[in-house]
DNA sequence: ACTATATTCAACCTTGAGGTTGAATGATTA
DNA sequence: TAATCATTCAACCTCAAGGTTGAATATAGT
């Protein structure tokens, strides 16, 4: 019974990268550290909305905070994205592999049914896209 | 102003995998289609449940349905994985050429100092995990 | 001591995820 | 034809995302 494939982290980094205001920020701190006003004033929503988008990214790993005062600098932490994108890659290698080994079997069986003049098993509505 | 870093695409994706349920049902169908019922039974939810991830996935173009019926196969399609991975490295590997050249700037920075030997910017409250 | 700045907290709204149960629909099978 | 199986639809619940506005807090500048 798959109660659930329980990658905590993993869920956390994909869902805080499913949004374009999270991912915009965190591209703004790849250039470097940055305060949460700097952070807000290119968009187009409130600071408070930045802002909890950062307790988000925060909450996720991904950022960082320093707080100096009354200013707080934010800055990148790479680590759960290289973490996610590995994983990512890993189940993609695994998941093509699977679909390879399909496709060759699936062929094998045409080149079978070919041979034998058969024609069973002709797959009617293949997907494509 | 920054209104979106529109890719709707993306968004869906990685919504879509931010789940642990989701990212079993696609394992799964890595192994070849299956039907609803088929892709719900290991799981602790219900049929409706799982009926609804599907829905989610299908709508995020990860996974197609086919149906026969009264049976509903289902495939995945990995071109939007394809496609979100490739993204993400494209985005891993500006954020880390970044991250490279600023501390490569850091690093002058402090040979600097130390050949004037004045020893400013020593960057306090460097983050670490 | 004021005043302005940087940021969060608190309360509220709307929307959709993730789950449930029960009924409806349609295709098989006995 | 009647019963069974596969799946969705409909209605409901709870919770958190994503947004708003207005007030609170603390630091910095005048």
């Amino acid at each position: 019974m798959i109660t659930s494939t329980t990658a905590p982290r993993i869920d956390q980094t994909l869902m805080a990268l499913a949004d374009p205001t999270r991912r915009a920020i965190l591209k703004r701190l790849s250039a470097g550290e940055a305060r949460v006003t700097e952070l807000a004033r290119p968009f187009d929503i409130s600071l408070n909305a930045v802002s909890k988008h950062i307790r988000l990214l925060e909450r996720a790993h991904l950022v960082r905070r320093r707080v100096e005062g009354r200013e707080h600098f934010l800055a990148f932490n790479f680590k759960p994205l290289a973490e996610t994108i590995k994983w990512l890659e890993t189940q993609h290698a695994f998941w093509t592999a699977r679909l390879d080994a399909l496709e060759e079997l699936l062929k094998a069986e045409d080149r079978a049914a070919a041979k034998t003049l058969k024609k069973t098993h002709k797959r009617k509505g293949r997907y494509e896209d």
